[in-house]
DNA sequence: CAGACTGTTCAGATAATTCTGAATAGACTT
DNA sequence: AAGTCTATTCAGAATTATCTGAACAGTCTG
């Protein structure tokens, strides 16, 4: 069974690069609603997607963007522990996949934010004068909020098992 | 015992006046992290530190920002659920205050973005051919991610306390 | 060594977000 | 009704984030 647009027949490789273009486009925005430039959601989608490492210059190439672009996106998603970069014999590229524990690295990156959130806020409490009661309290709930989330982060951070390459 | 700054002395109230800018500047810093504009941050620790209902006009002053900015910024807080709109009977000026469950609604907000993710996945898994087995696993993986993390953030939501007004 | 190729950096261009002032409409007061 | 005060909307300004091209330094190849 073939799929089947605009009236023209499709093979399987056409079909998946449709499919993965579409991946990538959706994961760009995805990114952008977690914090992350569009540009390396979509570096980690083809990583993901792709499975094998994949060259400096493919990225490049298959995503229409610089060179430059892909430098800096890429050493965003490796201050990050997401990808990492590898050396393939008999190519100067460098080539990129995901880490493997790419998932648990991104679970790590919102605790980080979490925590650092909470610790604004006991650093807040901290310079209250002692009567400032009903403040205190309010900033104690707002806190405590944080903790919750940070000890659920903290939690799916050792269950995410590795992404399976 | 009086906190001291630049040899001048200072009471309670200027105490906490500096303490509470101080908190609102950092709070829009940590929205924006989590993709919130600045300024809906800044309004919603505003919100949090004085624990009363706050004027319309109140917030324009005190965050020296147009009045078109509070409205905007106010709207989107509203939508997400994070505040509600009171009236106060003899003064035509909106109040706003914490919604009782703000924290909770915070929280299903995040866990929308997270279900989200997860529904775009498995909808590139489902246009895959069926001979693309290795892509499967990896989007599988990659949706496993997802759906750990919704699940955490579902167990959050049910236990966050109603913040204390 | 000269030439080709690679990744990084950075100033400036481009694009996207955020804020403002003016216009508008509704609601209250006198 | 006329005059205030209110919140909202929206076009454009201001700010911020993102991308690019050029310059560069390193590495390999012939």
């Amino acid at each position: 069974m073939q799929a089947v647009i605009d009236g023209e027949q499709m093979n399987t490789t056409e079909q998946i690069d449709q499919v993965r273009d579409d991946f990538i486009t959706r994961m760009g925005v995805i990114a952008m609603g977690e914090g992350l430039p569009r540009m390396s959601g979509q570096i980690f989608a083809m990583l993901v997607f792709e499975g094998e490492p994949i060259a400096f210059g493919a990225l490049s190439r298959r995503l229409s963007v610089s060179r430059a672009t892909i430098s800096t996106s890429i050493r965003l998603l490796e201050e990050r522990g997401l990808i990492r970069r590898v050396n393939k014999t008999g190519d100067r590229q460098d080539y990129f996949q995901l880490a493997d524990d790419a998932y648990a690295a991104m679970t790590k990156y919102a605790l980080a934010g979490t925590r650092h959130a909470k610790a604004e806020i006991n650093d807040t409490m901290s310079k209250l004068p002692e009567d400032a009661e009903g403040v205190r309290a309010r900033l104690d709930s707002f806190a405590a909020f944080y903790d919750t989330i940070s000890e659920a982060l903290d939690d799916v951070a050792t269950r995410v098992s590795k992404p399976k390459i």
